[in-house]
RNA sequence: GCGAUUGUAGCUCAGUUGGUUAGAGCGCCGGUUUGUGGUACCGGAGGUCGUGGGUUCGAACCCCAUCAGUCGCCCCA
């Protein structure tokens, strides 16, 4: 055990992980594209006030879980971003993007969150997400989940996931509802969980989804959400709910699916699966029509979700493929900087070159094998005095002698290049 | 922040009621004829037993603390 670790709940990502990282960024980014999604970066570090504001004081997020410190000059409170929406919202009025809406982002990196790491659970973890800012039409809503389903598809989790759905309201029915539940439990006080206690005046909603079997109980007699839906959000939610049967993407309405962060309204969504434990939430968001007007913007609706990359790295099946690659293999005095010479030029042909410095044949074609190569391209001074190299397919050990000048499109005909 | 559980070689793990120089498999390195890898055989390197204290003649093993992983609570992606 070395003297330095990487921090809690934090990690490197090695070729291996980051190759799956890539790959789930990579569809993503593609998938995105074909909705109009073009990527965006917001810097990691924000005023503080940002989240604070955008999330909501009271969320547990905001409340706990930020990495939270002084500018340099002391002037100023600065945040590492815990999630990325109230970043590209802000950055939607910084640069005065109103007049160009709707405005349709996909950003992808690193978040940070102060929280008790877990298996698909860290501190420093990186996230996919899209943002459609400007349209307050349920078709918004409706093909911004269908690009996360179409996402969680291409990578081949649709079996492992379902997907949920809830309807959080407008802001008078949500009012009224706050109002009705907390009358509701305030009768039943003594009897919740001290969490939930704590929650009613905070977050009542949160209430409904609390794991404690006595707030369960409770739960099951408290006033219903539908109940209090005024007619626009009802119908909202009923146009948002028949567009994803149109598009064949199955749903399970969860009356109790409240998400954590004050901004939601309307649509709420998570994909979720039984494959992580606790961390059931791959991919989840909602609509925030408050949003930008919190942070300072002219009212403007949006909708959008953030996807877990390493909870999605750690559903995939199967390993994400690599390029095949070619080894040069000099043998003998003199051959080295041909080597050189000839390593280059397939490397300008696009081809995955690796090259070997030292030791007998044997060695280095023990090397190839071990970095996986698909072809040998030995260079002898046999081959070299006849302007020409073997090239020795890996897999069925069979050769062929080929003239020098046709190495690059004998291999790119064999290999795709990169 | 709370509860539970685990920590021995690069990896996966053995290690008896405390008793000499802590083991295996895989991996790694080298060898088994000179320009031919994968298989087989032989050999080798690699560990202050997470860390720090304590008990003991003696600690990987018992006790305390601490750090980290995992599971659950919480929260979320």
């Amino acid at each position: 055990m070395s003297k330095f670790q990487p921090q809690r709940g934090t990690r490197d990502l090695l070729p291996d992980e980051q190759r799956k990282h890539q790959y789930i960024i990579d569809v993503a980014r593609r998938i995105s594209r074909r909705f109009g999604f073009e990527q965006i970066e917001t810097p990691i570090f924000e005023s503080t006030e940002v989240f604070a504001r955008g999330l909501g004081e009271a969320t547990d997020v905001v409340s706990k879980e930020m990495y939270t410190f002084p500018s340099r000059d002391g002037s100023a409170s600065l945040t590492l971003r815990p999630e990325n929406t109230a970043g590209v919202v802000r950055s939607f009025v910084s640069n005065g993007l109103s007049n160009q809406t709707p405005v349709k982002h996909f950003y992808a990196g690193p978040m940070f969150r102060y929280e008790r790491p877990q298996k698909g659970r860290y501190r420093q973890f990186h996230q996919i997400g899209v943002e459609l800012i400007g349209q307050s039409q349920p078709q918004a809503d409706i093909e911004t989940i269908a690009a996360g389903y179409m996402v969680l598809e291409d990578l081949g989790l649709a079996e492992k996931v379902t997907l949920e759905l809830n309807t959080l309201g407008d802001t008078a029915s949500r009012q009224a509802y706050r109002d009705a539940l907390v009358a509701y439990f305030s009768e039943f006080k003594d009897q919740l969980s001290e969490e939930s206690q704590g929650r009613l005046t905070k977050n009542p909603l949160r209430i409904l989804d609390s794991k404690s079997a006595s707030d369960q109980a409770l739960v099951v007699g408290a006033p219903k959400f539908q109940d209090y839906l005024n007619a626009e959000s009802q119908d909202f939610y009923a146009e948002v709910k028949a567009g994803l049967e149109a598009l064949g993407i199955a749903y399970q309405h969860n009356p109790l699916l409240v998400r954590g962060l004050d901004y939601y309204c309307h649509t709420a969504f998570e994909f979720t699966t039984t494959h992580l434990g606790a961390q059931s939430g791959v991919l989840g968001g909602g609509r925030y029509d408050g949003l930008v007007e919190m942070l300072g913007g002219s009212p403007t609706p949006g909708v959008g979700w953030a996807g877990g990359i390493e909870r999605m790295a750690l559903l995939l099946d199967q390993e994400p493929e690599q390029p095949q690659s070619v080894a040069v293999v000099p043998l003998g005095a003199d051959t080295q900087t041909q080597a050189l010479v000839l390593a280059q030029e397939l490397r300008r042909a696009g081809l995955v070159v690796d090259q070997s410095y030292s030791g007998n044949l044997k060695k280095r074609l023990t090397r190839a094998n071990k970095a996986g190569a698909r072809y040998a391209v030995l260079l002898g001074s046999d081959e070299i005095a006849q302007g020409q190299v073997t090239l020795r397919d890996m897999q069925d050990g069979s050769q062929e002698a080929l003239n020098r000048a046709d190495v690059a499109a004998r291999l790119t005909s064999l290999v795709s290049p990169v």
